[in-house]
DNA sequence: TTTGTATTGAGAATCATTGTCATGTCCCGA
DNA sequence: TCGGGACATGACAATGATTCTCAATACAAA
């Protein structure tokens, strides 16, 4: 096994984060997640958490990204390539696809010399529940 | 004066942190702005830096976001709504405009019933100079 | 079992940011 | 001109998320 070796071996506490992650449907910080295990019985250290959610987000597992306040949370997504909707009431989460988007921001990098381009775009509102 | 009064005193620290404002380019950190201002001779505390950088950002005169390590980073820019496009390794930024995309943003939110809507959104790339 | 390696986790260390509060500054009315 | 009060400052402590350390474990393979 020469080639890509980027699996991490399944232990107990990366399943049980996995697992945590399905538990729940909007965005969740490290410490949040960690709460979560601990009051479902497991025991799973946080620096241990940490480590696994990072490994998952390096992996394009989860996706990962920055509250209003700063703090890193994350969320079991689809996989493929999409933006949120967040409620920045209660967290409830829609995921959104926009091809124009994807074409505009890659014509708007090249248009000024700029290469290997990604991005970042999330929209924040008052979900109906909560207005 | 019982009318909507938000002016700050412009005290000599607060026109220093502007006036560091002008003086480069790209998003610099609070930190990296009171290191500017030691090193051109002006005496500010950093928490008054941080203090008017955010008085600053909450005017709408400059624009904070966050780096991809998190920390807040400010700039001054043109007052009319837009993004960025920022070199990921010399920091270089140019300000972009996409009427389209404000309009996909906002159909996005109300076609799920998002309403008092904001969005983020900036692109990262290496800039001609840099690859 | 033996052994080398990946993993864990408790606690310490970082580090940006915010809070405290005594001191300083400015404006305005007496 | 003087004094009171509201605003502002800055040295320092406190917070809080994240990362680091490193000894103890769990695994996998031989
Ligand atoms: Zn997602
Ligand atoms: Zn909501
Ligand atoms: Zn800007
Ligand atoms: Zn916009």
């Amino acid at each position: 096994m020469t080639s890509t070796d980027s699996e991490k071996r399944p232990t107990r506490q990366r399943k049980a984060v996995a697992a945590a992650l399905e538990s729940f449907d909007d965005f969740r910080s490290a410490q949040e997640i960690h709460e979560i295990l601990r009051g479902g019985g497991d025991t799973v250290g946080l620096s241990t958490v940490y480590r696994s959610l990072q490994a998952l987000a390096d992996a394009g597992e989860i996706d990962m990204l920055r509250s209003e306040a700063g703090e890193a949370v994350y969320r079991r997504c689809s996989a493929a390539h999409h933006h949120h909707l967040v409620c920045r009431s209660c967290g409830a989460t829609v995921e959104v696809e926009g091809p124009a988007v994807e074409k505009w921001t890659r014509a708007v990098a090249s248009a000024h010399g700029y290469s290997d381009v990604s991005h970042t775009l999330e929209i924040f509102g008052t979900c109906p529940d909560c207005s």
